[in-house]
DNA sequence: TTGCATAACGAACGCTGTTCAGTATGACAA
DNA sequence: TTGTCATACTGAACAGCGTTCGTTATGCAA
């Protein structure tokens, strides 16, 4: 309600209009989440944050690159956990479907949710893109060191296709009630991966077992 | 515009309405259908709608039970095809994909898409059976067969999970552009299938080869 | 011919994203 | 100190949504 916001104040009211947006995205989910709903949390009008941001589009990619960047940040922290090949795509893929589930809108608004190009923030194509390479890393790690065969960027599709399937399928509560989700992802993770290893003998095995 | 509607003319009106809702629904999507639309297409009023139907949720349900049941027809029509069992999977998978890009939101209100039990139509709950059984057949004809062991239940959601996953993340754009899709869809049946495989020596095998 | 049950309408409600004229505030010039 | 002006923010409005409700007008029964 003055002249003039210097740009760090503008900075700072786009920080607080993010913060939360992403917050009402993340919990309440898109279609429960209005532009009249954020500007009320603010104790303001809803038009006035047309002022700091294009429309909801914009605020939302926003969103889904932070959601990106979470999620990269808890998958590499898997990575990094430990060094043994099998132990580090186990927690991998754990650390993956933790995420999906503690955070299932925000999970829904990365994967399952797609804006046009003109859309995107820099900084969502860049958490996107983050995003990818996170998963393929140790698939990559894992066939150069001879445990897996094939190419890392389609096994690596193979796995995500699998894993994100079954979630998607179990959010929308379409897996059979006496099908446990557990089961069914350890035996995508077996299938796949008994699939994808070299003949018998070819293997340079790595220090752990690999079940 | 009359007194007292015959149950026929009731049903007809019922029928003609649905019609229209299914092709909006199934070529326009979720979104971009509107009561008003619907009823504009009949040359009536939204409102004239809540004399038919409770809301637009159940005509929502109604529009996917026959989703199901175009899809249902069209992998039993795949399966039926053939009695080679190798084939037959292909021509199964074949038809599941060829669905999903035909009637790409037919596909998306199908699996992508929940509502509450209570707003499901009894059609629907039999038309979704419909759909979970004629996945599932299949697979349980190649494990009595020796070809694939495993839980037939659980490696038909195996399956399923990966199709699934690898056709919603293609239509939400999310594959890596020069990773074609049928690139992996075939890495993924490859994968586990091949994981699926009895040890060698324990297959009866099928007059077909495997690959 | 009159009366009535009711199929369909039209306006309204509260919600959505978005636009725009207007208000009122605070910094600067005189 | 006063006055001007740029502008942050408001409030009303628009078109659209699903849904509700009072009203209209139609055609059969009496």
């Amino acid at each position: 309600m003055a002249l003039l916001l210097t740009d760090d104040q503008v900075m700072e009211c786009r920080a607080r209009i993010r913060a939360v947006a992403e917050e009402q995205f993340a919990t309440r989910g898109l279609a429960a989440t209005s532009l009249r709903s954020i500007a009320a949390e603010l104790g303001w009008t809803a038009a006035s944050l047309y002022r700091y941001f294009r429309n909801k589009s914009e605020l939302l990619a926003l969103t889904r690159a932070a959601a990106h960047d979470r999620f990269s940040d808890r998958v590499e922290a898997a990575y990094a956990s430990t060094t043994d090949l099998w132990n580090r795509s186990r927690a991998v893929g754990q650390a993956y479907v933790d995420f999906a589930f503690d955070e299932p809108h925000a999970y829904q608004l990365m994967f399952a949710f797609s804006q046009p190009e003109a859309e995107k923030t820099e900084e969502l194509r860049a958490a996107e893109c983050r995003s990818r390479r996170t998963l393929t890393a140790y698939i990559e790690d894992m066939i150069a060191a001879g445990l897996l065969q094939g190419d890392p960027s389609v096994l690596g599709h193979v796995y995500w296709a699998g894993i994100h399937g079954l979630v998607v399928l179990q959010m929308a509560g379409k897996l059979d009630p006496d099908m446990p989700f557990e089961l069914i992802r350890h035996e995508i993770m077996r299938l796949v991966t008994r699939g994808a290893q070299p003949p018998a003998g070819e293997a340079r095995p790595a220090k752990g077992s690999k079940e």
